[in-house]
DNA sequence: GCCTATAAATGGAACGTTCCAATAAATCAA
DNA sequence: TTGATTTATTGGAACGTTCCATTTATAGGC
């Protein structure tokens, strides 16, 4: 059953008794095509097995429908949750994404980023991966390929953005823990260069200085994204000689690690300290204490930036604006109950 | 810095002041050509900004380097898992794997699959999606393609499969349980049309006879493959009116379904009610309790497949043999203490 | 010097599409 | 009938590579 060579459109033109270029128009779905032909001819094309070969097409056609979604750690749920939401809108318009993990590799990105482009691809969405340098994506751009950054973006870029409001997002977590009554605050994993990370630490030192924190008030432990480095964090921050009382996370994946290891050490968030995550993943839902945490609407973020890939496609353009997601916290057990009198004195700023 | 027009091979030729086929010779790295005169394209490249257009060298060649995995629901972190797995190979070979979310849906899956058949790859990592039809696979197969199934099969079919023993790996945790003391026992979540569940299901009722649970002591119950659907299951088993005392999970996400529901009435997995997993995805040592579960070394069934199918790719086959990997439980807390000689039939679940 | 062997570089056909310009067939206006 | 118009179909050049068969340059043997 193995055929021989592949079929190609001058078999099935033989085999439906009518020229290529017919062939080629009923592929296409022209209307030039006399109904009772363009049956003949699907019904070669089933016949024979044949594939249609993008490949050749895209020789003459230059845009291909293929989109490249290069993502920096497919085992955070947080970046299935953005892929889910940016394949629904691409579902839609016909067009298949492919996805590619550069596992936080820079070296890895380039690789897939020169592989996705040698096929062609009509648009690129990417989630940088740490460490990539300024400059990584000036050939892409060079070569007029669409780009939109989603989630993360680099220091010094004119590429596209599409993010969660990580700043207010950070702002408004601290300012719900100092509304409690915590007086020392600290502000655990993530590293500085991640711009990311600047935004969200500089949301929560904003916080801070607006609600009268003294400075010896707040601890940053920089750390990794996971739940190893929040634990990390966590002994870090409590063998200090003025140990925080709560913690506003880089991420969930840091929430849950600093939640273990409290419950290691025989405390539990929430009540001993208070712990508030960022992204709100499906998890933190159903987290035992269930997880306090700011939500960005990811799946929402993932459909934004396939629209905004699309539409560049479209207008053939390379430009197009950020786009900065509304975010909002999501109070549940970590957060802990109030701790005596809130005097959650002036309003929010910005 | 828009270039006008793509640079192609003959660009960069009139560029280094050689023939095209110099150009092509040193792209594919042949040692025909002298160092000298390949650096000197090189340098052309770097400075046109060239970039390679696979798709009409593939015109000529006919065996790209790209391959695709289709995947059936990326949200969970086990597939995740798995390709993350299949990456590390395919990154040491050389290879760019293109991931694709069918979301478990066929109609889903079947424009995946055509899209990767238009773009010529050169294999196929399949997890099949639920509801996928005997047939679904013909046209590639017939087209030599090869592929291989991961961690699922399809009812009748010759296309090799990598997977985990679920048949064992449900005996031994159904196994444990009773050794535990349990005598009523419940098989919760997934539906008979996944032949996964087939197995697993298989080896609980294969391990309630070899122990003598009568079938009046098991109780399956179908459900969702969801924290959703395990919630679901509990709510029913606990309805009835000899409760089970302990549950196998068809897999984790049902596991942590069930100790959700065990939680939300007051109860605690592993002193009143028994819970083992499936998949031992990383979540499940964080858990709280920490879930017993069933490891199916899902990086390494990953590492596998991208193996075997590199090897058909290597040696132009569309076959290879099934590769069942081994399987271990790993004992946790869900699965509770021993019961010793307590005749459980005084009841204290509900 | 000449012939041969080896090394390095090259021209041209082919790959499977698309799309333009051209043809063929059918319809209509007079 | 004839010419003009519309509708359906078609041939051929082009797209950017690879690879075979050649050509050209370099070296070696005598």
């Amino acid at each position: 059953m193995a055929s021989r060579a592949k079929a190609t459109i001058l078999d099935i033109a033989r085999e439906a008794g009518v020229s290529k270029s017919t062939v080629s128009l009923v592929l296409q779905g022209s209307g030039l095509i006399r109904p009772e032909t363009a049956s003949k001819v699907r019904k070669a094309i089933e016949d024979v097995g044949y594939v249609y070969n993008r490949g050749a097409a895209n020789l003459r056609k230059a845009h291909s429908n293929v989109i490249g979604m290069v993502i920096n750690d497919l085992t955070n749920p947080f970046f299935a949750e953005l892929a889910v939401g940016m394949e629904r809108v691409f579902q839609a318009a016909g067009v298949v994404p492919f996805i590619a993990n550069t596992a936080e590799n820079p070296v890895r990105q380039e690789e897939v980023l020169k592989s996705l482009m040698e096929q062609g691809v009509a648009g690129l969405i990417v989630s940088p991966a740490r460490g990539t340098v300024p400059g990584a994506f000036r050939r892409i751009e060079a070569a007029g390929v669409p780009i939109v950054f989603a989630m993360r973006r680099l220091p010094e870029s004119r590429i596209p953005v599409i993010a969660p409001d990580n700043r207010r997002g950070a702002f408004i977590a601290t300012e719900h823990l100092i509304g409690k009554g915590h007086r020392r605050l600290a502000f655990f994993g993530g590293s500085s260069d991640l711009v990311v990370y600047q935004e969200r630490m500089g949301g929560f030192i904003e916080a801070c200085e607006a609600f009268n924190i003294p400075a010896t008030g707040r601890l940053i432990v920089e750390g990794e994204t996971s739940r190893k480095g929040g634990m990390a964090c966590l002994d870090t921050a409590l063998a200090a000689s003025q140990p925080p009382t709560a913690a506003l996370c880089f991420n969930d994946a840091v929430a849950f690690g600093v939640m273990l290891a409290l419950r290691k050490r025989g405390l539990e968030a929430g009540t001993d300290f208070a712990v508030v995550g960022f992204d709100d993943v499906a998890e933190a839902e159903h987290y035992m204490p269930a997880l306090t945490s700011v939500a960005v609407d990811t799946a929402g973020l993932g459909e934004r930036a396939a629209h905004v890939m699309l539409k560049m496609i479209q207008s053939r353009t390379t430009r197009a604006e950020d786009h900065i997601g509304a975010v909002n916290l999501v109070v549940r057990e970590s957060s802990g109950p109030d701790r005596g009198k809130q005097d959650i004195a002036a309003g929010d700023a910005a």
